[in-house]
DNA sequence: TACCAGGTCCTCG
DNA sequence: CGAGGACATGGT
């Protein structure tokens, strides 16, 4: 079980090579991820760059300049990554928040779910923190481990790999080039996937 | 046209 | 707890 883990990370790297997460822009890169986590809520990384580059050109990704600018003008901004007038809440009540970054006070943050907090603590804080998100869960369903939530598949990860920050974020990240070109939800390429002499699953 | 995209919250049983 | 709906724009 271990090394099937190892097998899958190792493959995947060396088919994709390393993938060099989380892309940002700015110099406040901690910020830029924060803001990028909640952004890419059920929405495609393509639209959350479009939102960022205009954050960014409006030097938005600023703290101050973030708290100083009016709810709704945020959420027009941010337009173009879906639901948006939820997202710009999402940011606001991020910036409210004083407590210690833990993945606890995280979760209690309005918009903060388990995968956005895990996402923010090793992608932002480099914690040592597995990130599940749907393409974990549909990579591994098909893989034969049948349907895991997210506790589930988190904890498989943690129990089962060495415990490190560039680890954790490289698998991640190869599991999300996997889903995106290959293990698609629609039209999985099955045939060319790096992982067909492995997985369980196949299309006609 | 319908479905999908690096989820989360709320309500109901 | 888990299922089901709401949130919403843009790409294919």
């Amino acid at each position: 079980m271990h090394r099937l883990l190892l097998r899958v990370f190792n493959r995947l790297l060396e088919d994709f090579g390393e993938q060099h997460w989380w892309p940002t822009l700015s110099k406040n890169k901690r910020l830029e991820i924060i803001i990028g986590a909640i952004l890419t809520q059920n929405t495609s990384w393509k639209q959350v760059e479009k939102a960022i580059r205009k954050l960014h050109e409006r030097g938005l990704l600023n703290e101050k300049k973030l708290r100083e600018i009016p709810e709704d003008e945020l959420a027009n901004l941010i337009r173009c990554t879906g639901y948006y007038k939820q997202k710009a809440r999402k940011i606001k009540e991020f910036l409210k928040f004083k407590e210690q970054i833990t993945r606890e006070n995280l979760l209690s943050i309005w918009g903060i779910g388990k995968e956005t907090a895990d996402s923010i603590l090793l992608y932002a804080y480099n914690k040592p923190v597995f990130v599940v998100d749907a393409y974990t869960k549909r990579i591994f369903e098909r893989l034969g481990f049948g349907k895991m939530n997210y506790d589930e598949l988190q904890k498989l990860f943690h129990d089962n790999l060495p415990k490190g920050v560039k680890l954790f974020k490289e698998y991640h990240a190869l599991l999300v080039e996997l889903g995106k070109n290959y293990c698609k939800k629609r039209n999985p390429l099955c045939g060319k996937c790096p992982l067909k002499d492995i997985c369980k699953y196949r299309t006609k």
